[in-house]
RNA sequence: GAGCCGCUAGCUCAGUCGGUAGAGCAACGCCCUUUUAAGGCGUGGGUCGCCGGUUCGAACCCGGCGCGGCUCACCA
């Protein structure tokens, strides 16, 4: 503590006397680090000095007491119209006419006016706030009252500077636009763009509602591995890491699955994970390497109540988020309320144009009319290696998938690619699963979950197949997970949600990267 | 990975036919006690993304590279 204290004395001695010598020889001085500054960096670093030379200094302030936030000031103007109350935030606009001054102060929650004239609150102070920058942070006490004009504004008795910009901030009208910036300077992005402020708060918001959703229907919140060394539970590439201790190569998670149904094994009955998974594949305005999935788990429900379970949760948050379940994505009006829409895949296909997967018996049917529809760029094995399940999901993904723009369920997915799904009831090839989408792209994937242990062994003995034939995304075997199985687990329903897509379409984002407060970049150099 | 587009002052953007760069905001100096994209007068500020080539001369033309955006491919 003392050391901090004769450091902070020898940064003022030093800002002395750089402050005594006289500018020009100053900047002869100093030539090297500060000349190569741009020139408002530069006279924003020489305030700072004068400030601490003075004993001044803004960065010696630990607290200030902020009574009021400028919403509060604005809504509550009838009972605070004549009362002291003290702001803080950030210089947004300046105003100098002379004796008086007009200064826009930004907090959290939006900006308020501050009046200041050297008759208040002194000529000393008040030719001090003069010399304050764009982007400083100020702590403002005053007396609130309205402008001529009809501005809620505060009338200074007081001003406390509490932090210096040594940056200019960019231009006020236009803001900060350049994308590039707006994503590797977030900061700048959110201090510039009430845009940018509302959508993460609302992203808090639509988070927050899931959690206390669950919360009330008796869910609970774990947390599972990260760090395993089999990344399995989905189909992607992981990304790959080492443990040192243990001199081990670990992967980071895809999925939480896999250890959320260990849980209900457990015993927990409903259990849920919300947090990053990440995915070591392209990134594009859906995509980032790093993203948030919330995965939950229902002993003793199936897939149908999922369904329910995820319409209402969706409509909750889209109220929470934006007061209503109608909301507008990119011109196109959604309507989140519950119950969507319910589509099996085979009556998607036939609906949209396909053809009826109904009447196709074997895989060798089902390979004529791959070849017939051309379906082969969509197909991610050989045709000759592709079953008919394989060759639905590419029509279903060909023909239907972007006419799916109100939310919808579509029901009834192929075994073959459903490795932890059970089978439907008289149909082997078929499962209880549904994925949700919305616009036309996935939003949620969830089933009546597999708890056969022996069939789930030979689940993932196909999947090992798949493997062979050049499918590196074909879920790995996980053994304990296996054991946990044959311990016994309840029936099922499970499901997992891509909360940023959920976000993205409750805050009208175009990109993925606009709701992930720092997205994936490469670095500048 | 491929194609297209972008990169010029702190920010938002101009920049003609190849002749060593401009505006607005911001900054600096001055005037102005209810302004609000305040106003008025004046001043300073540039590695034109980087490297190379063509040319007497390159922000501009050519090649390569970097970063970003979009589209496609890949992918939940």
């Amino acid at each position: 503590m003392s050391d901090d204290q004769s450091k902070q004395e020898e940064r003022a001695a030093v800002a002395a006397k750089a402050a005594a010598t006289d500018p020009a020889a100053d900047a002869a001085a100093d030539e090297g680090a500060e000349r190569s500054l741009p020139e408002q960096a530069r006279v924003r670093r020489e305030k700072l000095a004068k400030l601490q030379a003075a004993g001044k200094d803004p960065f010696a302030i630990v607290k200030y007491d902020q009574t009021h936030h400028s919403v509060e000031i604005k809504e509550g103007f009838e009972s605070l119209d004549g009362r002291e109350v003290s702001i803080a935030g950030r210089m947004m606009s300046f105003r100098d006419i002379g004796k008086a001054s007009f200064i826009d102060v930004q907090d959290r929650d939006g900006r308020i006016q501050v009046y200041a004239k050297a008759e208040n609150m002194g000529e000393e102070p008040y030719a001090a706030l003069k010399t304050y920058d764009l982007g400083d942070i100020i702590g403002v006490k005053g007396k609130v009252f309205k402008t001529r004009r009809g501005e809620i504004s505060v009338e200074v008795s007081e001003v406390t500077l509490l932090a210096k910009a040594l940056e200019p901030l960019p231009e006020k009208f236009h803001g900060l636009k350049d994308t590039e910036v707006r994503y590797r300077r977030r900061y700048l992005d959110l201090v510039m763009n009430r845009d940018t402020m509302d959508t993460f708060r609302k992203r808090t918001r639509i988070i927050s509602s899931i959690r206390e959703y669950l919360d009330g229907r008796d869910f609970i919140e774990v947390e599972t591995p990260i760090l395993s060394t089999i990344a399995s539970g989905a189909a992607a590439r992981p990304f790959t890491t080492k443990s040192n201790a243990l001199n081990l190569q670990l992967h980071l998670r895809i999925a939480t699955e896999l250890y959320l149904k260990r849980c209900i094994v457990g015993g927990m009955e409903r259990v849920y994970d919300m947090g990053k998974n990440f995915r070591n594949e392209g990134i594009d305005i859906r995509h980032n390497p790093e993203f948030t999935m919330i995965e939950l788990y229902q002993a003793y429900a199936d897939y149908n109540d999922m369904m329910e379970l995820c319409e209402n949760l969706v409509a909750n948050a889209a109220v929470k988020a934006t007061g209503s379940t109608k909301v507008t994505y990119q011109g196109t009006e959604i309507e989140f309320k519950a119950p969507w829409r319910r589509l099996t895949m085979i009556d998607a296909v036939k609906t949209y144009g396909g053809p009826d997967f109904a009447n196709v018996k074997t895989d060798e049917e089902a390979r004529k009319l791959a070849t017939e529809l051309g379906l082969e760029d969509e197909l991610k094995k050989k045709l000759k290696d592709c079953t008919k399940g394989d060759i639905l999901n590419a029509a279903f993904e060909k023909f239907a998938e972007e006419h799916l723009v109100q939310p919808t369920f579509i029901l009834d997915y192929p075994t073959d690619i459903s490795p932890l799904t059970k089978q439907k009831p008289g149909d082997p090839t078929m499962t209880e699963r549904f994925e949700g989408f919305v616009y036309g792209r996935e939003i949620c994937n969830a089933y009546s979950e597999l708890n056969d242990p022996i069939v789930q062994r030979d689940r993932f003995a196909q999947q090992a197949k798949e493997r062979e034939l050049g499918d590196d995304e074909a879920y790995p075997f996980d053994e304990d997970f296996c054991s946990s199985l044959e311990v016994g687990m309840p029936p099922t329903g499970g499901m997992g949600i891509g909360i940023d897509r959920i976000v993205m379409f409750l805050t009208d984002a175009y990109s993925i990267r606009d709701v992930i407060l720092f997205p994936t970049m490469k670095p500048t150099e």
